[in-house]
RNA sequence: GGUCUGGUAGCUCAGUUGGAUAGAGCAACAGCCUUCUAAGCUGUGGGUCAUGGGUUCGAAUCCCAUCCGGAUCACCA
């Protein structure tokens, strides 16, 4: 029972026997006493003045004394205006850091046998393109979830469906056809995601250069869109895909390849992983079927140009495409079809989408058409709707060369974990090896904190001219105070300290020793709340606020050089928990913590 | 236009079910390494919490209106 709870029902008894009060437990408000103020924890006495008919500070007072009779974990109180400040006992304080220290896997909830499954779907690439930043947010976001679900105890299936077929692809495989000079990943030296970019770009251009065209000649943007020579052309190749031409499906399995040879080596540099890999070139057609059966219950509705739709105006919402006039799918026919699929091969109990906010209105209408078609999980799916990363100068525009590439930038931060490590000369004593695992874990560490510290829910800004920062609020920050800690508990191994477990003589410990421990007992209930809220940031908030509290102890407090023999095992006690809780939390985003650097 | 969402220090962000004098980091300035790693620590300056009402003992937080931004409403994904 962690201490909150023992204290809210302390109080709720204090309340009842005093005044007659019966209190719901959230009508009692505990929260963390403010730094001004002495105490460690804080009752609002605001709610109780009513029932009591006295002033707030005399209910505060009075429920004080009765703690103070009725428990020995309060040592002290306080009462300022409404507000009832205890004190908790220092030896409460050293039999919860003897709990926290000698449980290896504090704050991590594990999987029973029959606990519930939950799938989450991140990434989802499409494969005409290098990943950028903004897929960078995704994945770390949904490896981060799937790491802090897995330690709120539910099996976890990571799963990517990639989009490897549609016009995107179409795209790309045509301007290579037309002006790739049969250049391969080998030949050009490009990385094949890259090399397949490349070609996007290159169709594109040509696109533009039709309809500027066509334009010139009299029609409308949109007439010049819909009728330029290449966009038709991409079309039919559409249409031969789906018709398995064999000439084309070589071309798309080529190509495809090389993509995901590229896709590879940044998942792996950055850390990211999946148990199971749909492709809608192999989900569509469950789509497209269940659309039909959806037609023929009457659900959905076919159009006399062939386009099949569903009418959602019950639902508030608007009509809806399922297939296109000439019987190709779209998105949306996938994803139905990608989801049906996933329940078929899984026990699912909860399905969530780590897909952008700008999707929102896609997974209102996916639930619902799930829904309609029957399944009773349509409704129940989670759209994990995550915020834009944006530019100083607003989103960023492929077409305008501004998407920051997601290579590039962890090449960019490695180097730049390098140079500093470097300039402070805190390598030297390590060898090549040690060198380069220490500067990638450093550089993706000030990538990744730099990203999932802020609400996932919110858009953010990047600006690539002001680089990601290592001091301060970030990933090496953490990272160091983690190696720092590790570098004193090697030397205490050295002068043969003992200290795995408190000794019974109480030390006299100071106010910010128990703080620390009390930031400490904290930690469960952040990794419970970043579950529920899906909030990586909560966490990154946390282990910075500890790191932080932790850095001014380790100015102002010895360890080793301690004489008293009791405090200073209790501080390495101490600091060797802290370095746990940051690396289990740390691990939760996904992020490692380096024993030196 | 409909729907959704956001606006907190020069910049990037925290701010718990409504609670005490709204907090960090960066940037600026001033200090601290003969002492366990200075990627650290200490201090100074910096705020009309977009605006105006309302509810409340108490509002950055809840409600309404207004202003400004973003997303979405595609035979794109």
């Amino acid at each position: 029972m962690s201490l909150e709870s023992i204290l809210i029902t302390l109080v709720a008894e204090a309340v009842k026997s005093l005044y007659g009060l019966e209190t719901e437990e959230n009508q009692i408000q505990l929260q963390k006493t403010k730094k001004e103020f002495e105490g460690d924890l804080t009752v609002v006495t605001f709610p109780f003045v009513k029932a009591a008919r006295k002033s707030p500070e005399q209910v505060g007072q009075e429920i004080g004394e009765f703690l103070l009779k009725d428990t020995e974990v309060i040592s002290k109180f306080n009462v300022v205006k409404g507000f009832l400040n205890l004190s908790i006992s220092k030896s409460f304080w050293l039999e919860t850091l003897t709990a926290i220290h000698s449980n290896t896997d504090f704050g991590i909830t594990k999987a029973a046998e029959d606990a519930a499954l939950m799938m989450i779907e991140y990434s989802s690439p499409n494969t005409n393109k290098p990943l950028h930043l903004g897929h960078i947010r995704n994945n770390l976001l949904g490896h981060s979830i799937a790491e802090i679900q897995k330690a709120n105890g539910w099996k976890v299936i990571k799963t990517n469906i990639v989009n490897d077929r549609g016009i995107h692809i179409c795209k790309s495989m045509l301007a290579w056809k037309k002006w790739g000079k049969d250049e391969t990943p080998e030949s050009s030296g490009l990385k094949g995601d890259h090399l397949v970019g490349k070609y996007y770009v290159i169709f594109d251009k040509h696109y533009k250069a039709e309809i500027k065209e066509l334009m010139g000649k009299g029609l409308t943007e949109e007439e010049a869109k819909k009728s330029a020579p290449l966009i038709l052309e991409a079309q039919k190749m559409l249409l031969a895909w789906e018709n398995n031409d064999p000439e084309v499906r070589q071309l798309w399995k080529t190509m495809n390849g090389w993509v995901y040879a590229g896709f590879d080596k940044t998942y792996k540099q950055l850390g990211v992983s999946f148990d199971k890999i749909y492709y809608e070139s192999e989900t569509y057609l469950t789509g497209k079927s269940e659309v039909e059966r959806g037609v023929k219950k009457g659900i959905f509705s076919a159009r006399s140009d062939g386009s099949v739709w569903a009418d959602l105006t019950g639902d508030g919402l608007d009509e809806k495409l399922l297939l296109r006039a000439d019987g190709t799918s779209v998105y949306m026919t996938q994803d139905i079809g990608t989801a049906k699929l996933r329940y078929d091969d899984y026990p699912i109990n909860k399905m969530v989408y780590v897909v952008g906010n700008e999707q929102n209105y896609h997974f209102q209408v996916l639930a619902i058409l799930l829904d309609k078609l029957g399944y009773e999980w349509g409704k129940s799916l989670v759209h994990f709707s995550y915020g834009m990363v944006e530019l100083p100068e607003g989103k960023m525009k492929s077409r305008e060369g501004t998407v920051v590439d997601a290579d590039d930038l962890m090449d960019e931060m490695i180097e730049a974990a390098r140079e500093t490590s470097q300039e402070l000369g805190k390598l030297d004593n390590c060898t090549s090896e040690e060198i380069v695992t220490i500067v990638r874990m450093v550089g993706l560490g000030a990538l990744k904190y730099f990203i999932l510290k802020v609400d996932p829910r919110k858009n953010m800004t990047f600006n690539p001219k002001e680089s990601i920062d290592f001091n301060g609020n970030t990933g090496p920050f953490i990272q160091y105070t983690h190696a720092r800690i590790k570098s004193v508990l090697r030397k205490a191994a050295e002068q043969g300290i003992e200290y795995s477990s408190l000794n019974d003589n109480q030390p006299d410990i100071s106010e910010k020793e128990s703080y620390l421990i009390q930031l400490l007992t904290g930690f469960p209930a952040v990794v419970r709340e970043a579950g529920e809220e899906f909030s990586p940031a909560l966490i990154a908030n946390y282990i910075y606020e500890v790191v932080k509290e932790y850095n001014q102890f380790y100015h102002d407090f010895p360890m080793l050089k301690e004489e008293n023999p009791t405090l200073k095992q209790f501080r390495l006690v101490l600091s060797e928990s802290i370095a746990t809780v940051i690396k289990t939390g740390m691990g939760l985003l996904g992020i490692d913590v380096p024993e030196r650097m």
